[in-house]
DNA sequence: CTAGTAGCCTGCCTGC
DNA sequence: TGCAGGCAGGCTACTA
């Protein structure tokens, strides 16, 4: 399940591979995947003999940045392509003749036999085109409602101190709020929680200075590491060269329900907020 | 405005 | 061995 470390891991790879290349074509395989334009058609034609200039991220968004050649021979502003993987999605760059994944939904050809294979198991991701006229927070609903980038001085700890205490809900289902912190998913958010001794169904408003503070740190201590590991902290994400490096970090609570605690050895329970799984240590983790 | 929930979807695991 | 049912989760649309 990616969140931001693998997101980020996600960009650098691209970054790396694609930039400069020239798309020279584009396969839609599974519609639903296209958010816009609806039309299929539309988009594998707003995307031909485009190149990329940068791959950016915000939160879980993926966003590229395209440029196209005009005809006096300079380059012209050619919109955006945009990418979620959501629960399943994987962005890899492959030689164009690669037996394709029974999952592929899209497929990117580039120059030199290259290509860009979106592959999704549970059709969950979602790509857009969006052209140079317009903005992508338009049509890429979440980018607009976005809170702040957890690593960046914009997730300042008096920000999160005011989140937290103008908030009665359950402190997990604000972590996984993206208009409160972009780019946590539950792996992230049940960790950050466990380190920061904290139970997940704990009201914000009931959180004391020192705990919200202390998660704040936590927070993002957690997506730091991940990030230098290259986001194979925990999941068994792949990189865009397909490298799935699981480098071993074990979760302190993530789906260890039943197992015993690595700090105290009380039992890992779960429960269910949001429709959401939370795992914790009911004795790290006090409900007070 | 805030908070909660159904629905989307496929593969894997469990139990009968 | 076959199959039903539960579970996994990010986001949108909807309701209160």
């Amino acid at each position: 399940v990616p969140e931001l470390p693998e997101v980020e891991t996600v960009r650098l790879g691209l970054n790396a591979t694609t930039c400069g290349l020239t798309m020279t074509a584009v396969a839609v395989l599974l519609d639903r995947t296209v958010t816009f334009p609806q039309d299929q058609e539309a988009f594998c034609a707003g995307l031909q003999s485009v190149q990329i200039l940068e791959w950016k991220r915000r939160g879980k968004y993926l966003l590229a940045t395209l440029v196209q050649e005009a005809a006096s021979g300079s380059t012209q502003a050619a919109g955006w392509l945009g990418v979620h993987l959501r629960m399943t999605g994987q962005l890899l760059w492959l030689s164009a003749d690669t037996p394709l994944h029974k999952h592929t939904r899209v497929q990117f050809f580039f120059n030199k036999g290259q290509e860009l294979r979106f592959v999704d198991q549970r059709t969950f991701g979602r790509v857009w085109w969006i052209p140079p006229t317009e903005e992508p927070a338009t049509y890429i609903t979440g980018l607009a409602h976005l809170g702040p980038e957890p690593l960046s001085a914009d997730f300042s700890s008096q920000y999160w101190a005011t989140v937290c205490q103008r908030r009665q809900r359950p402190i997990k289902t604000a972590l996984l709020d993206q208009t409160l912190i972009a780019g946590l998913g539950n792996i992230y958010a049940d960790e950050s929680l466990f380190l920061s001794g904290i139970h997940p169904s704990c009201l914000c408003k009931a959180l004391t200075p020192q705990q919200t503070e202390r998660l704040h740190g936590v927070i993002r201590e957690v997506l730091q590491t991940a990030l230098i590991q290259g986001g194979t902290t925990f999941s068994d994400f792949r990189q865009v060269s397909g490298i799935n490096g699981n480098y071993g970090r074990v979760a302190w609570v993530y789906r260890r329900r039943g197992q015993p605690c690595r700090q105290c050895g009380t039992l890992i329970e779960t429960i269910r907020l949001a429709g959401r799984s939370c795992h914790f240590c009911p004795q790290c983790q006090p409900k007070r």
